[in-house]
DNA sequence: ATTCGCCTACGAAATAATTCGTAGTAAACC
DNA sequence: GGTTTACTACGAATTATTTCGTAGGCGAAT
């Protein structure tokens, strides 16, 4: 049996995944260059953590070269789900419309995006009235 | 000048300001009670969380009695603004609109709070339409 | 007055997460 | 060939967080 822990990534790491998450498979290197412009750390930290999150399979790493490649191995979208079932359920206790609002209050959206989400809710209503139908 | 710090809670205080936020003003036993339905831990480990929450401004308290009654003096309101920032600035880099629909997609809404949330749309188009007149 | 139950205070252990120094190695360079 | 440069490995220190045992106090019940 593998050893397929349900790891969850602490706080630096989600730095990291979220650095490979935009850019792809990456070198320590890369990933460091771009942590440090914003946070202050040294280049073995970086390196000795996702060299922790390889263990934690987290990421996993190409070493065919002097010069190891990692890969994110957690999808962006399960850590998203997860957070926000996180917050719903704690900060928000159980009411996603409540998040929604605080989500468009404080963050200007564009026209498009507004309307996106109106097209979203008219789904959702539709598919609400086939389910009460049958 | 006061030591008014900029502390942000820890996973436990968060669980711990929850609590308060839901109840109101508190006793240790009152919250350990509820805490405990959910999670594992020994009375005293929650009053020193408590304790060290005061003397991190995190929380005041009233000791005229014996038994002290502790008040969150951090607003939800604030934590909630702080998270769902977090949250569009990481996990869904800028978009405010991915997040709504992954809150709206993975936690159903009832009729009532899709229309709400249609309303709270429309007002934003409103106003943005105003602001252009202008 | 003694005991019992519940409360606070607080040190300190246990655990988790982060940070970094040092050593070793291979390729590139002079 | 020797030196410099850029990597990895890894132990171990540091810092943050969580957990709990123990001591002492107060009031109600016996």
């Amino acid at each position: 049996m593998k050893n397929l822990k349900l790891n969850k990534p602490t706080e630096s790491e989600m730095g990291i995944l979220q650095v490979l998450w935009e850019k792809g498979p990456s070198t320590v290197r890369e990933i460091h260059d771009i942590l440090s412009q914003t946070k202050e750390a040294g280049y073995t930290t970086t390196l000795k953590l996702m060299q922790i999150m390889n263990e934690k399979n987290l990421l996993k790493r190409n070493d065919e070269s002097k010069t190891h490649i990692y890969t994110a191995v957690i999808k962006k979208e399960s850590i998203q789900k997860q957070a926000v079932s996180k917050m719903i359920n704690g900060l928000f206790k159980g009411s996603p419309a409540k998040l929604v609002m605080h989500a468009l209050g404080n963050h200007r959206a564009s026209k498009e995006e507004i309307l996106e989400i109106k097209k979203y809710l008219d789904e959702m209503e539709n598919k609400e009235k086939l389910k009460n139908k049958r």
